[in-house]
DNA sequence: TTCTCCATTTTGATGATTCAAAGTATTATT
DNA sequence: AATAATACTTTGAATCATCAAAATGGAGAA
């Protein structure tokens, strides 16, 4: 019944919402996200008001109910499967199946959906870690820290990239700084703003602070 | 660049053009397949018209132009190959695949639908036996006779169910007169309105002849 | 307190797609 | 040829999603 608007908007909120949490959402940002103008999404965000799948504050700022959550945890759900199903069974690279997801993600069925699920063999994750909503709407919410905090001299997993940037993603692939590899932080300056990353088996790469960030990593 | 309602149009178009070749389609079939009142077909095939897509005669009727027709059958293309993928891959059944297949239609990129090709094997028809559009946009067109007019008594295959509907196609399951399997049909009677099918190693079945004539098959 | 700035909201308008209902051709019937 | 039936087109209006630009409100600066 959502829209495919609708469904952007949702799951544009709820990503924004991670971003700050407990925060309300401005309208600039959500705009910002949307790439609409401001008073667009005021209009919009006033009718899913409506629809009773957001909270609004006005000049205050936007959250989801619980029902427009489970319907962005819905397309998040189907984002990140087709994400998946998209490297794993097609062999497209990780840096293009986010703007392919982005399309499919309104025009997969819930029968689908289920399918595509079971052939791969009920992941948690996606190519770049983020981790996949469940049928239910429910979202494992783990604690991951990133290589610009983490522990020094300490064997750590890549388990999730904050970005979905072609360009960035391509470059982590090439400095093989991808989900599953392990690394160790060797060292970080605040002066230079530089992080000194080695992977296993492979040469030494260094990220400024802003881009360290952005990996996230388990440790085991 | 095609909005998914004009992709719709023009598909819808192409079809009721494959029906009965060579006159223009009339305002009311087309707004029969679209599911849209007159006037509102009227609207759209005017202004596809001034997109240079169809050629319009006003209370004649229309059809596509080379351009129109070029993305028809890219549509087209998307549609069955998307329909063979769910069946061969997924697991669905072939009853259920026209529904998905007209929402993912639209949704497939270029990118993706080369690696599904690719992964097909370069399929030449779709579950139903229907002819798949080539990259380039050329379609074989062969001629096949039905069961409702093909000779008696002889060995052929099924090639091609014309109908899309789900009771239809699972009816067609049923009896085992799918795409690939050989039947002779053994008489037909017009009084009776009756053919009787004797599919190999299968119990004989008798259908209408409005059901035979949607049954196409093959020589050899 | 008053003023200024910036985000937000409001207003008016647009394009795409649709419908209902009224008006107009064309074809068929008498 | 006049009329009836049918198909088609036109008109006016509605919905959805959007923008540009004007109006407003609230937070901090003077």
């Amino acid at each position: 019944m959502a829209s495919i608007t609708v469904e952007n908007y949702l799951k544009q909120l709820y990503l924004e919402q991670q971003r700050v949490p407990g925060e309300l959402v401005s309208m600039g940002r959500l705009a910002a996200a949307m790439d609409v103008v401001p008073g667009t999404v005021t209009t919009m965000v006033k009718a899913l008001s409506d629809s009773g799948l957001v909270a609004y504050e006005p000049r205050g700022g936007v959250k989801l109910t619980r029902g427009g959550e489970q319907l962005a945890l819905h397309v998040l759900r189907r984002h990140r499967l087709v994400e998946l199903f998209l490297v794993k069974v097609l062999g497209l690279d990780w840096s293009e199946v986010h703007g392919e997801a982005d399309e499919l993600e309104h025009a997969i069925s819930d029968k689908v959906l289920e399918k595509i699920d079971r052939f791969l063999g009920r992941p948690s994750v996606d190519p770049h870690g983020d981790p996949i909503p469940t049928a239910k709407g429910k979202l494992a919410d783990t604690h991951l820290d990133s290589m610009a905090d983490c522990a020094l001299h300490r064997s750590v997993r890549i388990a999730r990239v904050m970005d979905q940037e072609a360009g960035f993603l391509q470059f982590v692939d090439r400095c093989g700084l991808i989900p599953g590899v392990n690394v160790k932080v060797e060292s970080r300056d605040a002066q230079s703003d530089a992080v000194v990353i080695r992977p296993q088996g492979q040469p030494v790469v260094t990220l400024g602070t802003a881009a360290a960030a952005k990996i996230l990593v388990d440790e085991f």
